[in-house]
DNA sequence: CGGTACCCCCGCCACG
DNA sequence: AGCGTGGCGGGGGTAC
């Protein structure tokens, strides 16, 4: 799953879309780290796919601009190290004035506030080279509290504001105070938040089926459908009727042991066979089987992990007919046996990359 | 490891 | 016609 030579691949293709993550002092690592990571995972996954599909044609097939990867780099104030609201430092590749190439995605990372605008203050033409930067970029995203910088440089008002895609819900307004007042609370919303806004936009690049797979690469198993709620039309215009089909998936992820088959799931949202495999291939990029299939092989993978039970428990458990099952759609899905986690020969999942 | 029965998936078309 | 739905068939893959 983990391929090194791909990803350096990926990132020496010509014309990648270029990712930049803004981080001011006094940002949430995560707030950072989580879209990083899913545009990481995407390129990942993309250049994974790419090589799928090259082995079987000829050279040549042609290269469209929904299968270009990111190139992800973090920026700061200046080149260098970022301190950062838990202490721990980031290093990022240039600052924000070193920004000169053309850039697709802006995202400006939260933080605590008033450190990170005092940041910018100190710092004289720094809010100028943001605007720019910004202005020229394809869209802009913030993610938490990231949103208040891109406030004072007016960019959330102005004439452009229809060329900005900002993650800017209510909801997480009105959470702020609690983020500033309790520590626990804010990081892992604030990581959600972050990660389900790169989701979003990956899967308005890519489709919902890569994003989906990153999702549950990165082991994050809950969509929230809130941040896409902000988010393009073209993804709004799919929220429309997918209640069943969501709540659907969250009982499969809950109960992967139950009889899953396509004629059960489609009995229970009242729904032919046919259509449900349509519905569900539509609102979730993947066909009911497969989904099925990687929720079992990452349950099992979990267990694996964490716990002792036997393979025969975990086969059944998860819903496999038998461990040889069990074992062969692990190799087809991870490129690894279930033995190979058990001896912590696997690749780790949800294993951080940052480096560039 | 091989065979076969089964399941899934998708194109196609008929229906309302 | 335009749209969503449901049934059918085959071929491809997988489980046992």
């Amino acid at each position: 799953v983990y391929d090194a030579e791909a990803m350096a691949a990926s990132l020496t293709r010509a014309n990648p879309r270029r990712v930049l993550v803004l981080a001011l002092p006094g940002a949430f690592s995560l707030d950072v780290l989580g879209p990083f990571e899913i545009f990481q995972g995407a390129s990942r996954l993309l250049a994974l796919h790419r090589r799928e599909q090259s082995v079987g044609e000829a050279q040549g097939a042609a290269s469209t601009q929904d299968e270009l990867p990111y190139q992800v780099e973090l920026v700061g104030t200046r080149a260098g190290k970022v301190e950062t609201a838990s202490d721990t430092p980031l290093y990022a590749n240039r600052g924000i004035a070193q920004v000169r190439d053309p850039i697709d995605t802006l995202i400006v990372a939260g933080g605590d506030v008033a450190r990170m605008m005092q940041a910018v203050h100190a710092e004289p033409g720094l809010m100028a080279e943001f605007k720019r930067v910004a202005q020229a970029a394809r869209r802009v995203v913030s993610v938490g509290t990231g949103s208040f910088l891109l406030a004072s440089a007016g960019l959330l008002d102005g004439k452009h504001a229809d060329m900005l895609q900002t993650a800017f819900p209510a909801l997480h307004v009105e959470r702020e105070p609690i983020y500033t007042q309790d520590g626990n609370i804010y990081t892992s919303a604030g990581a959600s938040t972050g990660m389900d806004l790169a989701l979003a936009l990956v899967r308005d690049d890519h489709g919902p089926e890569l994003a989906r797979k990153i999702a549950r690469w990165l082991v994050l198993y809950v969509e929230r459908p809130a941040s896409q709620a902000q988010l393009g039309a073209p993804l709004r215009a799919q929220t429309g009727d997918q209640k069943p089909i969501h709540e659907l998936a969250t009982f499969i992820l809950e109960n992967p042991c139950e009889n899953l088959s396509v004629t059960a799931l489609a009995a229970r949202v009242g729904m032919s066979v046919r259509n449900f495999a349509r519905a569900f291939r539509r609102d979730l990029g993947e066909t009911p089987a497969s989904y099925v299939e990687a929720t079992r092989v990452e349950a099992a993978r979990r267990q694996l992990e964490h716990g002792s039970a036997s393979m025969e428990q975990i086969a059944t458990g998860v819903g496999f007919g038998s461990v040889e099952t069990m074992r062969r759609a692990f190799v087809r899905r991870t490129g690894a046996p279930p033995s190979a986690v058990r001896t912590g020969r696997s690749a780790p999942v949800a294993a951080v990359s940052a480096a560039i």
